[in-house]
DNA sequence: ACTAAAAGTAAAACAAACTTTACAAATAGT
DNA sequence: ACTATTTGTAAAGTTTGTTTTACTTTTAGT
């Protein structure tokens, strides 16, 4: 899976402090979400989508790999 | 969090064990995804929205308590 | 160049997702 | 009613998400 985080995080000029302050996680958190550390819960991929108010698939896309 | 998966599901005629094949996780996941004892990651979300053909905000839908 | 803010990274610890096995309860077809 | 299929549930175990702390590197402003 791949995300546009950084891009709109950029977007909307948010540090990711600020990101994490509004969607209530660590800012590392945001931070390994964006180097594609790890997979988010849904509830964190809603409330992403929320802030940038876009769809999750506009944020998170799947790829090949992920039907393997 | 909350979720229709039972009802896509069910328009689809789709068992527990045919979406679990199609998603590639257990039966019991599917279970406790659609009993609403887990949060299940993006990775899930986007796929079950892909088998369903819809945004991901049509199956799972965030509640104010995620918020709190 | 200096400084402050932001971003990258890492390890330890904890919480939660997900699997496997196994069995009981419910549903549907004949 | 009988049987097969589907669904519910539970416990133990493994894997992975997320936090916390802390330190280094990069970026931006003056």
């Amino acid at each position: 899976m791949t995300n546009n985080l950084k891009v709109w995080r950029a977007k909307f000029s948010y540090t990711q402090q600020d990101l994490a302050d509004k969607i209530q996680v660590s800012r590392q958190t945001i931070n390994a979400m964006e180097k594609g550390k790890y997979v988010p819960s849904t509830v964190l991929a809603l409330k992403l989508a929320s802030v940038f108010e876009v769809e999750v698939m506009e944020i998170f896309n799947l790829e090949d790999s992920d039907w393997n």
